[in-house]
DNA sequence: CAGTGGTCTAGACCACCCA
DNA sequence: GGGTGGTCTAGACCACTGG
């Protein structure tokens, strides 16, 4: 087996042995220098990929420590698309169409656990990368949640990352579907009749009940969705 | 900025900027090298690290391609569109349109990482649901990873079953697109022109490298994807 | 200050692909 | 056989951390 393997799964094997605890000091380096016999860039490139994994939390002058895991089991994370965006260098801006209280239908009302005619805060923006529209986002938010919504700058902070700075849900829901847009859509998203549309139905709950209920709208061209993840990384 | 972060950001304006086109060779690291008046180290770091994230597919001996297609972030649990079905109570069918082995094209060749013209195996079926149909599979198995592919029955048993019995993959990717189907598809899938549809391309790995290439498509209007997340609290 | 990680160089040997 | 990538070495300089 390959060197930098060797030393990789050396770490994994000792910290899923229990040798390493969650946050603690693994050897440095140098120590691995000597115990493989390999030179420094070679143990530097098997803690670089730990690194990168997500396995090893690595800091310039302190040492390299077991990092204490997210529960990665089920593969599904709420993401924030300003942070997708710029992830891929790209620039993105939001037109805030609709932010206000409004009162809540039947099927509002249901879904967020409210009386029919209940204030319910309702926000419809559109997201842009490099000036195209890559995502209508129509949420609805329970009071009860975030009462604080309507006085937000979404323009300035997007509507998730003030959502999740509230509080982590505990329970996600996605659905998603591909649809035909209606005609207003189809100018919101500055897109022809004929582009099919991906739309994501996120649903998102805390212990105090049903908190927020996004339908998120992307042009069939412009957007796709996608998970990668290794089945068996740390064992 | 990091010298091999500006070998990588060079390759990707490259790519985007369409000087290079998808599956076209790129610069050699000896190149690169000479562009950047860099270390062949450096420059190896950069191409590893795209190839890593999917942006880049390197063969020994060969050089450096432009990988179709670039994966994005987040979402989604797929599940065994036969085992979905009868979990409704409904009656699962299939319609077995190719089993064959084929010649590798290009893009098939860089996916599952052959010789172009090498032999692969293809499986068109169409999965029904009371008789009507709801996806349409077109697979492509490495023949290094299923040799016995070709003499299966998949009217007994689908293909997901049988590949999972073969060898779990450690490695699994889903992209999700929503997209208009072409008159074939209309026809195979019984859907008007005007109807949308949800196209999951599902990819899978072992150790021995990349094993399938499945190309799902659904008629939007009888087919979603749905996942609910219950999220583990740190402890 | 000594220890540590981040980056980089200038070589090397090997396995592989393709003309 | 010439070009290409995969791995590895033995150095180097720097920035940062902690006692």
């Amino acid at each position: 087996m390959k060197l930098y393997e060797q030393i990789k799964q050396h770490l994994l094997d000792g910290i899923s042995a229990g040798r390493w605890a969650e946050g603690a000091k693994i050897p440095s380096e140098h120590d691995l220098m000597a115990t493989f016999n390999a030179s420094r860039m070679t143990v530097h490139r098997a803690m670089r990929e730990l690194s990168a994994d997500g396995i090893l939390h690595r800091m310039q002058g302190a040492g390299s420590f077991v990092r204490r895991q997210a529960p990665r089991s089920a593969l599904l994370e709420i993401h924030d698309i300003a942070e997708d965006i710029s992830q891929r260098n790209h620039v993105h801006g939001s037109i805030i169409l609709h932010l206000a209280a409004i009162r809540a239908d039947a099927a509002i009302a249901a879904e967020l656990d409210l009386r029919r005619g209940a204030r319910v805060f309702y926000s419809e923006i559109v997201h842009t990368e490099d000036g195209v529209p890559v995502q209508l986002e129509q949420r609805h938010v329970s009071p009860r949640f975030a009462p604080d919504y309507l006085a937000q700058d979404f323009s300035a902070q997007t509507t998730s990352r003030y959502l999740q700075a509230i509080a982590q849900p505990t329970e996600v829901e996605h659905i998603v579907h591909a649809v035909a847009a209606d005609s207003r859509v189809q100018t919101i998203l500055e897109i022809p009749p004929s582009e099919p549309c991906l739309q994501v139905l996120r649903r998102t709950w805390t212990e105090a009940g049903p908190a927020t209920r996004s339908l998120l709208t992307h042009p069939g061209s412009r957007y796709s969705l996608g998970s990668r993840y290794a089945v068996n990384q740390r064992k």
